[in-house]
DNA sequence: AACTCGTGGTG
DNA sequence: TCACCAAGAGT
């Protein structure tokens, strides 16, 4: 492996050469104390001056629901779960069919199973660890979220790597390796500059430094507390880091969704298994998702429930991780008495708030179709 | 180590 | 339209 290129002698000469990073970490607190974003699930500055520390419940619940996702998208789920279940015995209480529904339209529904989960861990054995080692332990929390946790919960000088740190530190140190061959030199640089003061509030400056200064185009690096040991910047290619290793070409899958409606306006509903894409989510049933449309046969096997399928003039596209998906939707209005032989009926507005995106594509699809059709008739 | 696992926003 | 991206974890 090629040496990595480190910052410049002259780029130091500011600080203090023999311990460079307590100085980094000091100015990126000053940059936060002034910059920092106001968050639902931070404890504002007021809070803080008076010795009130985060809570953990919602430091967790937080982490958990940013894993790979937008702060406006998490904004509304989270106030929404803080609503419903205001601790974690509360949740832990929940029925899991209820949180998954809460979490519907979040994505990544592993995690969804896994919170449950985490949840009555936590409250059997009295709250959550309070160290690295301990957090790392529960369902669903990796080597971030332990990290996070401990860092902004519990004050513990634990190295907290995202995506945003991980951007700011190749470029810092302008590290060329292309991720995720880079992350454990870049933990290890995090793990170095991380203060035994505010070490929670230094994970936080970090991440709101690759948020708002350090982002992935453009980067206003005019504004940065560390523009000046920055190498990237030095060198001018700040934007061209971090390096990632190529992805693959995503595939394109083919299935059948089914919508049924009953008389009343209740449409037919199945429990994916637990396992897999979509585990543990409600929606309409479909055939197995193939590289090849399904034929015939596989198409009446999978069909719920006997009746006169109609295809839908729409078909759901849908885009995942890796792979995209469509979606021919077949609907059937059945009797106020019909017998499925898989799932059953619920509410349509019910059915599609409790549903992933691309089935409630697919049952909104279905559902249009079926209007128009009694419009018609 | 490389895959699987969602979704919405952005340029 | 499309590739990239976002406070990753589990296998």
């Amino acid at each position: 492996m090629p040496p990595e290129p480190r910052p410049v002698e002259g780029a130091r000469a500011d600080v203090n050469a023999a311990a460079p990073e307590a100085a980094w970490a000091a100015a990126l607190l000053d940059w936060y104390d002034r910059h920092a974003r106001r968050l639902p699930w931070r404890t504002g500055p007021a809070e803080r001056a008076a010795g009130a520390r985060p809570d953990p419940y919602r430091v967790w619940l937080s982490e958990i629901m940013l894993q790979q996702t937008t702060v406006a998208t998490v904004g509304p789920y989270f106030a929404r779960f803080i609503e419903r279940w205001p601790t974690v015995e509360a949740l832990a209480a929940a029925p899991r069919e209820d949180v998954l529904a809460a979490w519907a339209g979040l994505g990544y529904y592993a995690r969804a199973r896994n919170l449950h989960a985490c949840a009555q861990a936590a409250a059997a054995r009295g709250g959550f660890p309070q160290d690295e080692a301990g957090l790392r332990e529960l369902p669903g929390v990796g080597a971030y979220t332990a990290a996070a946790v401990a860092a902004i919960a519990f004050d513990a000088p634990a190295a907290v790597v995202d995506g945003n740190v991980e951007r700011v530190v190749t470029r810092m140190f302008r590290i060329e390796t292309p991720l995720p061959d880079a992350k454990p030199l870049v933990r290890v640089e995090v793990q170095r500059l991380t203060p035994r003061r505010r070490p929670g509030d230094f994970a936080q400056a970090m991440m709101d430094l690759g948020a708002t200064i350090c982002t992935p185009r453009r980067p206003a690096c005019a504004l940065c507390p560390w523009r000046a040991p920055c190498a990237a910047r030095a060198a001018g290619v700040a934007e061209s880091l971090p390096r990632k290793k190529p992805k693959a070409a995503k595939p394109h899958r083919l299935g059948v969704a089914f919508v049924a409606q009953r008389p009343d306006g209740a449409v037919l509903v199945e429990t994916r298994p637990d396992r897999g894409l979509l585990g543990g989510m409600a929606g309409p049933p479909c055939t197995d998702w193939t590289d090849a449309p399904p034929d015939a046969a596989a198409v009446a096997a999978a069909a719920p429930i006997e009746a006169e399928w109609r295809a839908a003039a729409a078909e759901a596209r849908h885009v995942f991780t890796h792979f995209t998906l469509s979606l021919e939707v077949l609907t059937a209005r059945v009797g106020q008495g019909a017998r499925p032989a898989r799932g059953g009926f619920v509410p349509a507005e019910q059915a599609r708030a409790a549903a992933p995106t691309a089935l409630r594509k697919a049952l909104d699809i279905g559902l249009a179709a079926l209007r128009d059709v009694s419009a018609l008739g």
